[in-house]
RNA sequence: GCCGGGGUGGCGGAACUGGUAGACGCGCCGGAUUCAAAAUCCGGUUUCUUCGGAAGUGGGGGUUCGAUUCCCCCCCUCGGCACCA
């Protein structure tokens, strides 16, 4: 009787083989061909949940196929360690963040490791240390000497009981989560970086990038949003400054009724100092948090602040409104409204008995009833004076170069993104190097002084930064002239750390440079894990920070993901698992219960990577039960003794269906890994070839080396998801080398070759027949024993054939 | 509201380039083994059916000899929307 499955023991003998010969620490060989494999490094919230499983694990196959297939695997792990994760426990624990963060990245680093990745451990990086941060605080001053960073006012959630600024996340149905205060929207000086100034870049690039999904790059490039249009100017009656608007529709310029302000624009702000229902109204626009989710939805209220614009065409007086759907933060804070031609200035004028005029009929000369039903299609101008009969284009062109002419306007490419906000008023995130001084103004850090390190003795109240209240770390003198001064307290949006931490681990220990050549070696990542949720902000900062990083001459790459693999959510019960709804499972059970490869196997088996994943307690035992049978197909087998040498041509039909069923699979869970990165489908195709193999039942010589052909494969093409056992059957299999070292196996392809294919016959589209015929039977010689065939004549019944389209190899279609 | 996904048996999913819908697994049913149970093994399993077949991939329409796959409209659901990471 062979040995039962002890996963437990089996996966800490494995990995206690890795780990002592450290076969998964790569240097930087020129001589190989190098495959850097990343996922998106977690957050340390201190314990393992299956949405982390399943991305590591989908990596972890990825690298783990490739290195079978020759490369020099890269595969790094580290910590995105800052965030407001921390400062919660701290709040609510009151334990300093560090040692809250510190403390759980020793547990989950050892709950990794139980789960059998392949990681470098060497290269480990952790964003809140000084020495990761501090190259990211020296590449933000080399922004600022180029005039890549600026501040200006923003839009920030204000508590006005916690006297603190709120993330979005805090802010529930416009009140604050702890205080349950109105939410209010407030103004602050913030640092910017100019990531507009490479909206072309992201944007063109993306057409070559063939190893991002199509969604994700849709995605970006409706984010970046490049659009054509015309900026101009309306003069106000009584005032001097003319109000500049941009639009795309210039050939709606007639059928401007109103136009609408921001409540933040000067010309509301001047209006309300005199008209106290526009005071109130403006007032009421600052009840309301800074989501544009909110603001989209929201009811969409203004006022006349009885005050008019000078329409630039036909000098006649066009109403101006306060709005709260208008944002100072987009363009220039105004816009012209065209209520015929656009769905919310028409929706808009509907609800306050705007005009609606019609200026833009349909190209196909039909009627439209402009009252009843907004009208959007490009069309043929009409009611515009000269510029009557022109389509889209030549009145673009007719009515921009009017503007150009006279000074009023200019044609301008617009973007829908704006520029990078990175300050946070929170403590536990990377000091922002910069020191203002009340003579030189803000001074960037100099590079002798960096890091600018974060205090990490500190108690967190919630309410402010602690580092304001702590004058050791304000206080300093001005880099410039040596007066006192005082420190920025703010820090960095986290995405700044997570938008080069990936070209770090190619040199984690670099104390010189942001980078050196060992980045050159491994950079770009050939291939990138993560989840779909990161499909714009993180990717696209990750983009930008590359060719800053670029530009600055540290790295030749632009692009820094290669491919990108983005996976879906773990669910159970239909929706996210989470503390909130008691619906988590802990991984951790799991393993002792069942042994990480099982976990693995359930992970990769249960749904295509890119979508989501329900999680199923049977669908796990399914899979424990399925590596059971696998581990005694392969010790019931070597039970039996060692296997003569195989002779193919003395194969009989079923020792040769199952070669040729060995060969397939090998082909198909090549693909189903390396191109399609369809897991699922490669782990039923595995199941399938051990089910061939259990049936074949055949002891003799020949049949023994049949199966064992099949069972090397399976152990080898399995290995990947669940390499434990994979490590174990292998040396069973009487290998003295270690599977991790292996080769991928070849396709015989005179395993594959066949004399026969199943054909089927239908007869207007329904199936009626099936045929087995000669591989190289002409079409002909198909269409004549398809007609013959008793059931098809049953069913042609005598009429006509009209059709017969011969597929080869697939079908014939009989059409009567 | 806008942008991007998804919707197929009782369940997770397969069908890759328009060509056999339901691979593989779970569950369930039947059988073997067992004093019995667990475990294991074998067989069956879309629905309806007059047993000839018919219907069927969220709903409605279209293109095609042929549509889960392509086009149009709609419904539901998930992700993102710039301070969750």
């Amino acid at each position: 009787m062979s040995i039962p499955y002890n996963p437990e023991t089996v996966e800490l003998s494995a990995q206690k083989y890795w780990e002592e010969s450290r076969c998964f620490e790569v240097d930087e060989d020129p001589d190989k061909e190098k495959y850097y494999c990343l996922t998106m490094f977690p957050y340390p919230s201190g314990k393992l949940h299956m949405g982390h499983v399943r991305v590591f694990t989908l990596n972890d196959v990825i690298a783990r196929y490739h290195r079978l297939q020759g490369k020099h695997v890269l595969q790094p792990m580290g910590w995105d360690a800052f965030g407001m994760p921390a400062e919660n426990a701290a709040i609510e624990r009151g334990i300093p963040p560090a040692k809250w963060t510190y403390s759980n990245i020793e547990d989950m680093r050892g709950q990794f490791k139980r789960l059998g990745y392949a990681y470098d451990w060497t290269r480990e990086v952790t964003t809140c240390r000084p020495e990761y941060y501090r190259w990211e605080q020296w590449l933000f001053t080399r922004m600022f000497k180029k005039g890549l960073v600026y501040r200006k006012n923003s839009i920030v959630n204000w508590d006005p009981v916690d006297q603190t600024v709120l993330a979005n996340e805090q802010v529930i149905d416009g009140r604050g989560w702890r205080s349950n205060a109105l939410v209010e929207r407030r103004e602050i000086p913030q640092w910017f970086m100019k990531i507009t100034d490479y909206a072309d870049e992201l944007l063109d690039e993306l057409d070559r990038m063939p190893g991002w999904p199509d969604s994700v790059k849709t995605m970006q490039r409706n984010w970046i949003g490049r659009s054509e249009g015309v900026e101009l100017s309306f003069d106000v009656a009584g005032e001097d400054e003319p109000l500049t608007v941009y639009t795309t529709r210039p050939d709606t310029l007639m059928g401007v009724t109103y136009m609408a302000v921001a409540a933040e624009h000067p010309l509301a702000s001047k209006s309300a100092a005199t008209n106290p229902d526009v005071a109130a109204f403006i007032e009421d626009c600052k009840k309301t948090d800074a989501q544009e989710a909110t603001l989209e939805t929201m009811e969409k209220k203004g006022m006349p602040l009885g005050i008019s614009a000078i329409h630039p065409l036909t000098g006649e007086e066009v109403p101006l409104w306060v709005a709260n759907f208008v944002l100072m933060s987009y363009g220039t804070g105004a816009v012209m409204a065209v209520p015929g031609h656009d769905a919310r200035d028409w929706e808009f004028a509907k609800n306050h008995g705007l005009p609606i005029k019609q200026v833009i009929a349909p190209v196909d000369g039909s009627d439209i009833d402009i009252n009843q039903e907004v009208f959007l299609e490009r069309g043929v101008l009409i009611n515009s004076g000269d510029y009557d009969g022109l389509d889209f284009d030549g009145a673009f062109n007719a009515i921009a170069d009017h503007f150009e002419k006279s000074g009023r306007g200019s044609r301008k490419v617009n973007y829908r993104l704006r520029d990078w906000g990175v300050s946070r008023q929170r403590y536990w995130g990377t000091p922002i190097p910069i020191i203002y001084c009340d003579d030189c103004d803000a001074v960037p850090v100099p590079d002798d002084q960096l890091p600018v390190v974060l205090p990490e003795d500190v108690v967190v109240k919630g309410t402010g930064s602690p580092l304001k209240d702590m004058p050791e770390f304000v206080n300093a003198p001005c880099p410039n002239c040596g007066k006192d001064a005082r420190r920025e307290t703010d820090t960095f949006d986290t995405f700044v750390e997570s938008s080069w931490y990936f070209a770090r681990y190619a040199c984690p220990d670099s104390d010189a440079a942001m980078l050196d050549d060992r980045a050159h070696y491994w950079t770009p990542v050939d291939q990138y894990t993560g989840g779909i949720e990161h499909a714009i902000l993180h990717l696209l900062y990750s983009r930008f920070f590359q060719r800053v990083m670029r530009d600055e001459g540290l790295t030749d790459v632009s692009e820094p993901f290669t491919n990108l693999l983005t996976q879906g959510m773990v669910l159970k019960d239909g929706s996210k698992m989470s503390k909130s709804k008691g619906n988590t499972v802990d991984p951790q059970e799991l393993i002792k219960k069942f042994g990480a490869d099982t976990v693995r196997l359930f992970m990769m088996f249960a749904a295509p990577p890119e979508q989501s994943l329900e999680w199923s307690d049977d669908g796990v035992q399914g899979s424990f039960r399925f590596l059971k049978r696998f581990w005694s197909a392969v010790t019931d087998h070597t039970e039996k003794g060692p296997v003569v040498e195989m002779d193919t041509n003395k194969l009989n039909q079923t020792q040769k269906e199952l070669r040729r069923k060995t060969h397939q699979t090998i082909a198909k869970i090549s693909d189903d890994i390396g191109r399609r990165h369809s897991f699922n489908t490669a782990v039923a195709a595995s199941m399938e070839l051990l089910n061939a193999i259990n049936k074949l039942g055949d002891d003799s010589d020949l049949g023994r080396a049949v199966a064992r052909e099949s069972l090397e494969a399976v152990v080898v093409m399995l290995s990947p998801m669940v390499p434990h056992i994979c490590h174990a059957l292998w040396q069973e299999l009487g290998h003295a080398s270690a599977l991790i070292d292996q080769s991928w196996p070849v396709v015989d392809e005179s395993a594959l070759e066949l004399d026969l294919v199943e054909m089927v016959v239908q007869v207007n589209g329904k199936l009626r027949a099936r045929l087995s015929v000669a591989v190289d039977a002409s079409n002909e010689a198909i269409e004549a024993e398809a007609l013959a065939d008793e059931n098809v004549q049953r069913f042609i019944d005598g009429k006509a054939v009209r059709k017969v389209i011969v597929v080869p190899g697939r079908l014939v279609s009989i059409v009567v």
